[in-house]
DNA sequence: TCGTTCGCTGTACAGAATGCCCAGTGGATT
DNA sequence: AATCCACTGGGCATTCTGTACAGCGAACGA
């Protein structure tokens, strides 16, 4: 489960470059096909890496607008929440944090104005007492994993 | 830029089956290799599909905890913060958001302990006024990007 | 120290996929 | 009627994948 640096050098080959294929990456990590192979079969098995999945834009879906919104939660309610929510699409991630028992959850909108329909929808539920909101203006730094995986490669 | 049904039915094609090819692609969806081919393209030079970058388990390189940082900068210190936060690698993301001229990040850490560094390192900059962390504790929503591809291919 | 295990190398081969090209077709646009 | 466009279905040379196997050196326990 240990990251060495080879596992790192090739999450990073493959951040990079996605749709490289095994042969490829030996070639540039300079080792042999069958260990790049067995080298990502082991990160996907480890559960370090959990997919491919494409990275898909939400702005370039139509919806530019990103909002965090922390939910405060009626007791013995957060099942029934979590449902909820669930069957929103705007709502692209749900967390439940310490604090007040509350929520946290990643919105998404077609507007500002629409994000209004969409909180309207997310806070029209029996459970939910109260809900902030904090709409996202830049995002200097996106969701990135390379910087972590080289720190955890240098143990 | 709008998506279509066969656009749709792709991006969750290849987000349930990431590692798969165009040509499986194009069976699976029971239409020609070559529109595949043009529609994967036209997604990417369009913006929808940033990538297919590995999808990392910050949890799985030994980092199981995650958090969220409001933070709460000094006026004109924006810069400043944001190249600080950079240069951590337990930053995952960052956003300003509206509100108290505030910044949001995502944290993760080794430990509850861990996280105290984390937050420290964070903190500790001449910009940054105050901080207030949420730790989570579930995440019943993982990121996930279906259903708004869903939605947005039905117009 | 010996024997074993483990990961990596280098090679091989059949099957499959990719990149690229092209002619044809049907619907929509002008 | 002419044109454009996306999709189809086919072909071809090149490349990659999945799988297998023998050899080698380092690490480890007996």
């Amino acid at each position: 489960m240990a990251i060495d640096h080879l596992d790192g050098a090739l999450l990073e080959l493959l951040a990079e470059e996605p749709r490289i294929g095994v042969l490829e990456a030996s070639r540039r990590l300079g080792v042999a096909r069958g260990t790049v192979q067995a080298r990502l079969d082991r990160l996907q098995s480890n559960g370090v890496i959990r997919g491919f999945g494409p990275d898909v834009d939400p702005a370039a879906l139509g919806y530019p607008v990103t909002a965090f919104a922390t939910l405060e939660i009626k007791q013995g309610q957060g099942n029934d929440v979590r449902a909820h929510l669930t069957t929103v699409p705007e709502v692209l991630e749900l967390h439940t944090t310490t604090g007040h028992g509350d929520m946290l959850c990643r919105l998404v909108a077609r507007s500002n104005a629409d994000l209004q329909r969409v909180i309207d929808r997310v806070v029209g539920f029996d459970g939910i007492v109260r809900a902030s909101t904090a709409i996202v203006m830049e995002n200097p730094v996106p969701l990135r994993i390379i910087p972590l995986v080289k720190q955890a490669s240098e143990d």
